[in-house]
DNA sequence: ACCCCGATCGTA
DNA sequence: ACGATCGGGGTT
C-alpha cells in the first residue's frame, strides 16, 4: 500500500521517525530506509528556508509528499521529503537506504544514496503520492531507533533532529 | 559581478 | 583531518 498526502502531512519530526522502516521504490530499486532527518520551517536555522523563499528551496513550501532534492558541495545530491502544510517550508532528508532490489546493500549517507540511485535535480519536485516509479510504501515502521544531533550542520546542531533505526536481525 | 561556504564523501 | 568541486545566495 502506497503512502499518501495524509502521511506527509503532519509534523515534521513524526514523519521522520514514522519513516523508518518504509519502503522507499525508484524505478528498479527498492529499499528500507533507515536514517532522516528533519528540518523544519524558518525558526530552524539548518533548514534551507531558514531565510525565506529562494528558487532553490520553493519546492519546500508546496504541499507535502513531493520530492526536494539539491545538488550539495559540488558533486552530490541529497533526497527529501516535504512535510507539514502548504506554506510551511519543511523536509525530511533521506540518509539511510537499506537496498532490497536490485541488490542487497546498505547506503549509508545522502549522497551515496543519490549517487546509487541515479536521482538528481531533475528529479526535484514529484508528488510521490501519484508518481508510477517513484513512491513510498507502508511497511512495518522500525519502531526501534535513536535520537542524535544532526549531521555536518553548524547552526542547529542542539537539536536532536537526526532518527537512526534499529534494524530487526 | 563577486565571493564564501555548504543537510558530503573518500582518503590520509 | 582535509581536499575535491561548483552552485546558490547574500553582499557589493
Amino acid at each position: 500500500m502506497k503512502l499518501g498526502r495524509n502521511f506527509f502531512e503532519r509534523p515534521t519530526l513524526e514523519v521522520a521517525k514514522d519513516l523508518l522502516g518504509r519502503t522507499l521504490v525508484f524505478h528498479e530499486f527498492s529499499g528500507l530506509i533507515t536514517e532522516t532527518e528533519a528540518y523544519i520551517g524558518q525558526d530552524d536555522p539548518a533548514c534551507h528556508a531558514a531565510r525565506g523563499r529562494t528558487p532553490r528551496n520553493e519546492i519546500m513550501f508546496g504541499p507535502a509528499g513531493y520530492s526536494y532534492i539539491y545538488f550539495i558541495y559540488g558533486m552530490y545530491h541529497c533526497l527529501n521529503f516535504v512535510t507539514e502544510s502548504e506554506g510551511f517550508p519543511a523536509a525530511v532528508l533521506i540518509r539511510g537506504l537499506k537496498l532490497c532490489e536490485p541488490e542487497n546493500r546498505l547506503l549509508d549517507g545522502p549522497g551515496k544514496l543519490c549517487r546509487y540511485l541515479g536521482l538528481t535535480r531533475e528529479h526535484n519536485g514529484q508528488d510521490l503520492t501519484t508518481c508510477e516509479n517513484f513512491y513510498l510504501l507502508n511497511t512495518p515502521p522500525l519502531t526501534e531507533f535513536s535520537a542524535t544531533a544532526r549531521i555536518g550542520i553548524k547552526q542547529g546542531a542542539d537539536k536532536p533532529w537526526r532518527f537512526v533505526g534499529k534494524l530487526v536481525p
